[in-house]
DNA sequence: CATGAATGAGCCTTCATTCAT
DNA sequence: CATGAATGAAGGCTCATTCAT
């Protein structure tokens, strides 16, 4: 509930936007860095150099402070991803680049997977999990079932359940993700996307 | 931390055996149900229905119970895989035995998969997330690995590399896992199972 | 909201009764001392002798504390107060036993009355004022009530709505108590006693 | 405490005034509404329609802000009190007018009382009670007192303590006053003022 | 073995207050 | 004069853990 005082659409100063921007950004790193459960007020301004209580001062609580932790991660994300589909002319490419990009991104920002899949299991019941997936997967699948169906409408992809097609690729580019962000060591991650490129080019095309 | 007055190799009773993995048990179904960071020794205590000191007493402390948890979890899923696996022939049939048995025992246990999510969250620090790999994802892979290279060596397989590929094919199960997880409806598992083995089959064979 | 673990109705221990008597016995004090407003657990804990976590595991949290406190002032002045209205015969020995009993009570347990002047205080919406009013003041009116309605069917009392003076004399009690409770020594307390004891007589009488 | 740098009795400006007066009419109107508890500077300014480090501005803190609303709420209603009485002639004249101007006076700001009831509450220690005595009451029970001396030497009214009557005429006053503010349909204010007047007037009398 | 009771560290939040602009 | 931003102290509460019984 948010307070009578602060009325919920009040407009933001120029500052406030950065301190915000500013609070999440280190609290991604904290997460990343001592996990969720370890991200306490205390220590997430301590990253920032602040006191605890400008947390509160610029945000609702930290359920606000963790939610734009959440937008900012999906944010950057498919921002990126969308940008090199989009340069992308066919179906084939397009569907190559949303992994390409989703592979780029993620070997440049190891510190925000760290922090997503912290969060992954911050969603205890049933009904917190169910409207996660709403907002990071659905949108993520709807984008490649897209690329998938226009493919199989220009002829290039073979007949396949789209929406199946999607949660599978998004999955084997997530799976692979959570064991690198587990040991990036353990993981070769440009060897593991040119094969999952590969073979999601010859799984769909006709 | 281990008490120095009961020596690590201290074997235990039965009644104590029986206890402890009635603890885990519960521990996972309230894992599942009300997320890792709802499960306080109360409410795992409550869900057995003794008091939460009995867990204390039995356990060295939350993290050995945790721990425990996991242990149980993999163990169980990996006999199972095993299992499968084992009643196959050629490599082939092995490795599409893997990823059936993968998605079979999933169905079957939800709540397994539930609490295994929750938990991923929990190992802040890149020492922990290593240590979780080593137990979790390490063994899957090299189970994984020999299949394939076993195949390659009957020349059932073409040339790839064992590890990136063992890392793909249990990122693309894991990862499906994970948005059906979220959200069962969203998944269609035996779909996705489907796919999948008739992609990887595609993928390895030469 | 109560704790799933520790349902509602669950017995409690000798041992806990005595404790949660203790902690009602010094938040008595403490509000008297220092103002509901500076009674914090700590506080409170502080005149205990106990960690303020002690409190939080006795009581389900501050305001179930609170309400056993006005539970017990209530609780012991009114049954101070029926004692003595009991043993009287008629209608206006009962009045006159009911304001004197009152005043008894008063001189003896300065401390509660200073506990529950802050207390007034703390209801701050309507709804709550009006639910303590019904727990704390309904009660009393009833009683004198009932008293002035057997003494009008006796004979004893003259016309007048009885629940208008009851209200009267409750209120003329409590205001001089009032008074007293800010300054003892502005009060002669056995004076007021008598001046209201004999005015009520007058008042009532046919 | 007071700011060495602007000493005690410097000026205030017109304007400085107006806003002062402002924010008190607002601290009252808040705390009528919410209650002391919830009436923090925030909620106070958000109600004038300021920032609230305004109110720190005007005021050398907290303290004096309520310290200021008492003063607003005891001059007001004593000023109303005091052009009643001073209208009527003879002595028992003046003790109807001042017991009938109380209750008027009461119906028309229900909000003075009931934030006055909520202001008993925050004077914790004894000292601060004796404080809040001698601005509070003593004044009203001085005026009360005179009006009975003055009775007694015109001979209109009987012998009895001063001091002890016009404690007990305002205690009667102010605890009907507590019940009404508490739950305003549970009194009938017009019949108690009549009943508590007609009865003092009885108990004086000669 | 099991328990009820107690503990202290740590968490999120609120708030009066200060201060540069 | 007024404000937005920041602060630190304090508050209530949760929880893993310890221990006498």
């Amino acid at each position: 509930m948010r307070s009578k005082v602060e009325p919920e659409g009040r407009k933001r100063t120029f500052t406030e936007e950065a301190r915000r921007r500013q609070i999440v950004e280190c609290a991604i790193t904290t997460i990343a860095k001592e996990g969720l459960a370890q991200a306490s007020l205390a220590r997430i301004a301590g990253e920032v150099g602040i006191a605890k209580s400008v947390i509160s001062y610029h945000f609702a609580g930290k359920d606000e402070l963790i939610s734009e932790v959440i937008n900012a991660l999906l944010r950057e994300s498919n921002q990126f991803i969308k940008g090199w589909v989009e340069r992308a002319d066919t179906a084939q490419d397009r569907l190559r680049a949303y992994i390409e990009a989703s592979f780029a991104f993620m070997a440049e920002h190891r510190e925000n997977f760290a922090a997503m899949v912290d969060i992954w299991g911050s969603f205890g019941t049933v009904e917190a999990k169910r409207a996660f997936n709403a907002t990071a997967y659905d949108p993520c699948r709807r984008h490649l079932e897209g690329i998938l169906k226009a493919g199989q409408d220009s002829g290039e992809f073979r007949a396949f359940t789209p929406r199946t097609m999607a949660a599978t690729i998004q999955g084997a580019i997530d799976g692979v993700m959570l064991q690198w962000v587990f040991d990036a060591q353990a993981i070769d991650l440009p060897e593991c996307a040119a094969e999952l490129t590969a073979m999601f080019d010859l799984a769909t095309r006709s």
